[in-house]
DNA sequence: ATTTGCCCTGGTGT
DNA sequence: AACACCAGGGCAA
């Protein structure tokens, strides 16, 4: 099937941004598992090529309901995001079923993109439905119910180490029913946040991860090393001297330090932070590290403001 | 209220 | 080839 783009889309990106872990490349194609779906798609220029699934499934799931550009508008406050954005216009949120969102983001603690994706398809494989499709195999993700079923040796097996646990008691407190992801989807940003902090494995970034990428909240600004390491060099003038210093000496993260990142990003950038937050991330991973060098980046930051 | 050490394991670079 | 090194945090002491 054709969709013709009505405005600007970037599939690679919203692909590598670091929000989905399930997606694979195969020739000039992308192929992805969501739910019960198996799809594929490709992009060439403003027209989107897929099948699987039909438009109003490819429309949600990429979010082409949002206002890129009236966003863009909203969230262009300095020259070090709108390079963000001129870098990778079109990126897009997606929209992605809640409990696989919730478990993936539970296993990247402390684990680089690749072993993530590594330990999905494993626990996908063993748990998950099988699915066919243009005669290759697929997995759908395993359901709560199934992965609260399995013993803790089966899911460490996977690969989770230390993450199986808490995969597994998640699993029972959603699977109970007594924490159900929909309903607290519908909770205001704070309230919801609380809610997903009870799951064991939860805490604040895996929090807002959970509801930008699954839950439509779109003000979440998840604060990570690299949007660290970003509002250091980039946004630290709006930080008072004293917390710029406990910044640089602190080893990790603490609470209180990410809750004002965090509440940072979401005053700066309004109601879309959570998209300044995927345009910064990406561009620092990907562009700004190896592409520029010391040079454009203090060009750059001169460009701010 | 904050800080520190530990958690498992696979990917990546040398 | 084998072997450090460490990664997109959370938790408990």
């Amino acid at each position: 099937m054709i969709l013709r783009l009505s405005g600007p889309f970037d599939l690679d990106a919203t692909l590598c941004c670091g929000q989905v872990f399930r997606w694979e490349r195969r020739d000039d194609w992308w192929l992805g598992v969501v739910g019960d779906d198996v799809l594929r798609v490709r992009q060439e220029g403003d027209v989107l090529e897929f099948s699987g699934v039909d438009e109003v499934f490819i429309k949600h799931y990429f979010s082409l309901d949002h206002d890129i550009i009236k966003i863009a508008e909203e969230i262009g406050k300095d020259g070090y995001i709108k390079a963000a954005l001129r870098a990778y216009w079109g990126l897009r949120l997606v929209r992605q079923p809640p409990w696989e969102c919730l478990v993936s983001f539970i296993c990247a603690t402390y684990k680089s993109v690749a072993a993530i994706c590594q330990m999905l398809q494993k626990l996908s494989a063993k748990f998950g439905e099988g699915l066919s499709f243009e005669g290759y195999e697929y997995y759908a993700f395993p359901s709560a119910d199934r992965l609260a079923a399995a013993s803790l040796a089966e899911l460490e097996s996977c690969g989770l180490g230390y993450r199986a646990s808490y995969v597994l008691e998640t699993a029972i407190m959603v699977s109970n029913g007594r924490h159900d992801l929909v309903s607290i989807g519908r909770l205001p940003y704070e309230q919801a946040k609380r809610a997903l902090l009870d799951f064991p494995g939860v805490g604040l970034k895996v929090a807002d991860c959970v509801l930008l990428f699954s839950l439509e909240k779109t003000e979440a600004f998840p604060v990570d090393v690299w949007v660290k390491r970003i509002l250091q060099r980039y946004y630290i003038d709006h930080f008072d001297a004293d917390f710029a210093r406990k910044l640089a000496t602190q080893r990790g993260l603490s609470d209180s330090s990410y809750a004002r990142l965090n509440a940072f990003g979401r005053a700066y950038f309004g109601a879309y932070a959570g998209y300044a937050q995927e345009y910064l991330y990406h561009y620092e991973r990907c562009f700004a590290n190896r592409k520029l060098e010391k040079g454009n980046r203090a060009y750059a930051k001169a460009k701010m403001s």
